[in-house]
RNA sequence: GGAGGCAUAGCUCAGCUGGUUAGAGUACUUGCUUGACAUGCAAGGGGUCACUGGUUCAAUUCCAGUUGUCUCCACCA
């Protein structure tokens, strides 16, 4: 038998035990027609920020989980996301460039810039990588690279022809959200808005051929060099007369129409609206309702370009800066009012978005939708918390098209190919190099795809299709995703949709929604607060386990959770309590056959097999309804409080006689204790695993241990029963001790006066050891001046004579009087009560009758103390 | 404007399909070097379960409203 450590020093063990289970290939899995498969999808950590506690927590559910189902027999795989595609990578990239070598990505090239993200993401990728095994998982760089340039990308053409044949991919000039920092496209949900202060100008356009007027408000002025025209709504009276005249756009000189347009709310600002088509979504519209022109006024840098005349080479803020003073100084700018109003920034830098018109590729989302909503409705996939279902729907009903595409070079680029000779286009999945037309060369489209169209694909992309492999056949649908409710819509609809369409099935039958980490005043953790925590530093300091065992617990499901340091302290404690276990039974086991049975088992090990058995079923249940954090805590509980404070202090005595009595006792703690371990590997996988290579059980790895199962042989309510009335007893002596501060080496005799002596039979050595009982008498002549203790069915006796205050004796007694009296009353209340009688179920009226009679009793003993007492004043 | 969450001990939070003497961790008070563990053991104080109604024999739990608070989506030029 191997020693532990004397003391629990998880940075001694963790590396070594994650070896071992590479070694044993226990995260291999491959398709088997003969077990179940089990398959769990997860979000992508970025591979050039800080690993955060995101990832930790994505990590840690998952491989809880996994290892859940493994150890039930299921075939389970994981399917780590990656970063494969996201755009932050390249953004960095071009940002070192920048500043260390003063070049641009143009400099570089193509070719010679992809390679430098790729050497990128192969420094921190590894880096990120090798952090999320101290988490118990582990993730592939060859695989990750493998699924970016081969699989996905495949895939990715196929999905793209696909739904272009179909129709559902288009190309065309719209309003779309640009970035100018980053200088691509977003989609809507890459948007993020902001209320911030600014105000609002009043100018006045002139009206041609006429000292007549429009005043219009904007908050951004430098639009005008866009206008095309000046909207009213076709029923306002006040400018009915106007429709159809013209302006003169003040500063540009350009004439403008009025037109009329139900767009216009006639109450909102002056009633007037200057129309900028490729400034704004709404007036893109009203301006292909009216066939205006269209006037593009930046370029992709947000700076005004040759259309905006004297203004050109501005950026927009100082544009607009100078359009006012201008405005101001001819006479224009009526006034200025404060205004605060919502402004779209990108989620990734933070800059200010700039809706303009421009060409990009789009998919259809309304038939895509239609699907998806059905899937969720029908249940075919299903949120945990179920509420995510409801943010899920709300927001796949009301969809935009989505904007696929993107000025970089990092990504998928878009099999679109072009023929400038002729004006040909085609889209395919292979290579296309001479104009099926004409035969001129063609060129590729330089846009790449947004990183969620291929991410979208992850769940059968990664799986081998469009092959029909044996994976994807196994284990396609996946079982669950596991993600944060901050990525529903980037990932799990687009997921969903795109699942649909392309396998005909849903991508997964579950999603487990979790919330976010926050610190411990509940703000997001973020790099510019610096307030993020690193997982790695937590590892560091109290071991994966707690990190575990702190974000697997303590929240309910998709709730938010706050990082506090002192509950991973807690945690390392418990991990501790579980190695100190672990020590007190390896130097306890001593006997050869250490094999367990039922037969002659004495009342504490009934008492703790039938408490471990409820628990088993407890924790099974839980899980497979993916209550991890309750899960957890009732295995806390057992371990903790029933297991190590009550049945090990129990079996003490007899571990300690020797002979059989102590060999069952071993017998008992090894079964329990075991089982124990089993039902924790999942959450705390390392030191369960460790302290198992320590004990002599027989089946080799935690890892591939079978998780107990819920076994009636080893139900024992009444001695159970029993053995919680002796623990009540212990509990009420130990309080009476510390009320009258008699110190733990005190002994003194135990009188115990019964109905039911058959109940503390045995229990003499719980006394002695446990409630400081020198030795313990029942129903035998109780002696004159004792402390009495009035527990459900025995009155207990300990000669204090001398601690003994009469006063506070009778005070303790009549408030525990009162008390039983209140408690008496209420379940006399329940069962006068003919409705409840008659309308609850029989067993809880039944135990309601239980109750009171042991009130009743209660109350009797109480009440005769008291008077004996009361005849001793 | 639309949708949703949260409100329980000093603090952070559990409490699953209504019935419990309403729990945990932490903090606090007291006593313990009890032969695994002071990262520990034992005991204790501390809660009108936000408010108001409704459903029910029974509401911390379900429903409606109110207040406070947080988040998401949409968006008005």
């Amino acid at each position: 038998m191997k020693e532990l450590e004397k003391v629990y020093n998880p940075q001694e063990f963790e590396d070594r035990i994650y070896d071992f289970w590479q070694k044993g290939r226990y995260f291999h899995s491959e398709p088997d027609d003969s077990r179940k498969p089990f398959t769990i999808v997860i979000p992508p950590p970025n591979v050039t920020g800080q690993l955060h506690m995101g990832h930790a927590l994505d990590e840690t559910l998952q491989d809880i989980l996994i290892r859940y189902k493994r150890m039930q027999g299921f075939n389970a795989l994981w399917i780590p996301g990656t970063d494969h595609a996201g755009i932050a990578t390249q953004i960095k990239v071009e940002e070192v460039l920048r500043k260390e070598e003063g070049l641009t990505r143009y400099d570089l090239g193509r070719e010679k810039f992809l390679e430098r993200v790729w050497d990128w993401k192969k420094t921190y990728g590894d880096r990120i990588i090798n952090q999320l095994k101290k988490l118990g998982s582990s993730c592939d760089w060859e695989r990750e690279r493998f699924t970016m340039d081969e699989g996905c990308s495949k895939a990715v053409k196929e999905v793209f022809v696909n739904l272009y044949e179909k129709g559902l991919i288009y190309k065309g000039n719209r309003i779309i959200n640009w970035c100018p920092q980053c200088t691509t496209a977003l989609s809507d949900a890459e948007v993020v808005y902001e209320e911030q202060p600014g105000h609002f100008w009043h100018i006045r356009y002139p009206v041609k051929n006429s000292d007549e007027f429009v005043t219009i408000a904007t908050t951004r002025p430098e639009t005008m060099l866009g206008d095309t025209a000046v909207a009213v709504h076709p029923d306002d009276a006040r400018y009915a007369h106007l429709v159809g005249k013209t302006l003169i756009l003040p500063l540009v000189g350009r004439e403008i129409p009025v037109v009329a347009d139900e767009y216009v709310d006639q109450d909102f600002g002056t009633g007037c609206v200057k129309i900028t088509p490729c400034h704004d979504p709404n007036d893109f519209e009203v301006g292909k309702r009216h066939q205006l022109e269209e006037i593009l006024i930046m370029d992709g840098n947000a700076v005004i370009n040759a259309n905006g005349g004297k203004y050109e080479g501005l950026d927009r803020y100082e544009a607009r800066r100078q359009i006012v003073r201008d405005l101001e100084e001819g006479g224009y700018l009526v006034r200025v009012e404060e205004h605060t109003h919502n402004v779209g920034a990108c989620y990734r830098c933070g800059c200010t978005v700039e809706p303009m018109a421009s060409s990009q590729w789009f998919v259809r989302m309304k038939p895509l939708a239609e699907k998806a909503i059905r899937a969720v409705r029908e249940g075919e996939t299903r949120f945990v918390p179920d509420r995510f279902s409801k943010t899920y729907l709300n927001w796949m009903e009301n969809v935009h098209d989505w904007c696929i595409s993107r000025q970089l070079w990092w990504g998928h680029r878009i099999p679109a190919y072009y023929c400038d000779a002729c004006g040909e286009m085609v889209i395919a999945k292979e290579e296309v190099h001479t104009c099926p037309k004409c035969g001129a060369a063609m060129r590729q489209e330089e846009d790449v795809l947004d990183t969620w169209f291929s991410s979208a694909l992850w769940p059968f992309s990664t799986l081998g299709w469009p092959e029909d492999t044996p994976e994807l056949r196994y284990y396609y649908p996946t079982s669950v995703l596991v993600t944060g409710y901050d990525i529903i819509f980037f990932w799990v609809a687009r997921m969903i949709f795109s699942g649909l369409e392309q396998m005909g099935q849903v991508p997964f039958s579950h999603v487990l929604i979790h919330g976010l980490v926050r610190d411990s005043q509940g703000r997001k953790m973020s790099k510019s607060l610096g307030n993020g925590i690193d997982p790695l530093e937590v590892i560091r300091e109290y071991g994966a386990d707690a990190l575990r065992f702190t974000l697997a617990t303590g929240n309910a499901p998709g709730n938010d959770m706050r990082y506090y340091p002192e509950r991973v302290e807690s945690s390392r404690n418990f991990a501790n309590k579980v190695w100190n276990a672990a020590r007190f039974i390896l130097m306890n086991l001593k006997e050869e056959d250490l094999s367990f049975s039922t037969a002659g088992l004495r009342p504490e090990d009934e008492w703790i097999l039938t408490r471990y058995n409820d628990v088993v079923r407890d924790v099974t249940e839980n899980l497979d309804k993916f209550e991890i954090g309750l899960a957890l805590q009732k295995v806390y509980d057992f371990i903790w409080d029933l297991f190590c404070d009550w049945y090990i202090e129990l079996v003490k005595p007899r571990l300690y006689a020797g002979g059989e009595e102590s060999a069952m006792a071993q017998r008992v703690l090894l079964f329990v204790f075991s089982g124990a371990l089993k039902m924790l590997h999942p959450f705390m996988p390392f030191i369960t695993e460790e302290i198992w290579q320590a004990l002599p059980t027989a089946e080799e790895a935690c890892v591939t241990a079978r998780f107990p199962v819920y076994d009636p042989a080893l139900r024992f309510s009444e001695s159970a029963g029993r053995m919680e009335h002796v623990m009540e007893t212990i509990k009420a002596i130990r309080n009476r001790r510390a009320e009258m501060n008699v110190p733990h080496s005190r002994k003194a005799s135990l009188y115990i006066e019964t109905a039911h002596p058959e109940w503390f039979e045995g229990a003499a050595l719980f006394y002695q050891k446990l409630a400081g009982a020198e030795q313990v008498l029942i129903n035998s002549k109780i002696p004159e001046g004792t402390v009495q203790l009035v527990c459900d069915g025995a009155s207990l006796y300990i000669p204090f004579a001398e601690l003994i205050d009469l006063e506070s004796e009778l005070r303790r007694l009549n408030k525990e009087l009162e008390k039983a009296r209140g408690e008496l009353a209420r379940v006399e209340g329940k069962l006068k009560n003919q409705g409840f009688i008659s309308k609850a179920p029989a067993a809880l009226v039944e135990a309601e009758n239980a109750k009171k009679e042991k009130f009743l009793a209660l109350i009797a003993e109480l009440t005769a103390s008291i008077e004996k007492m009361e005849g001793r004043r």
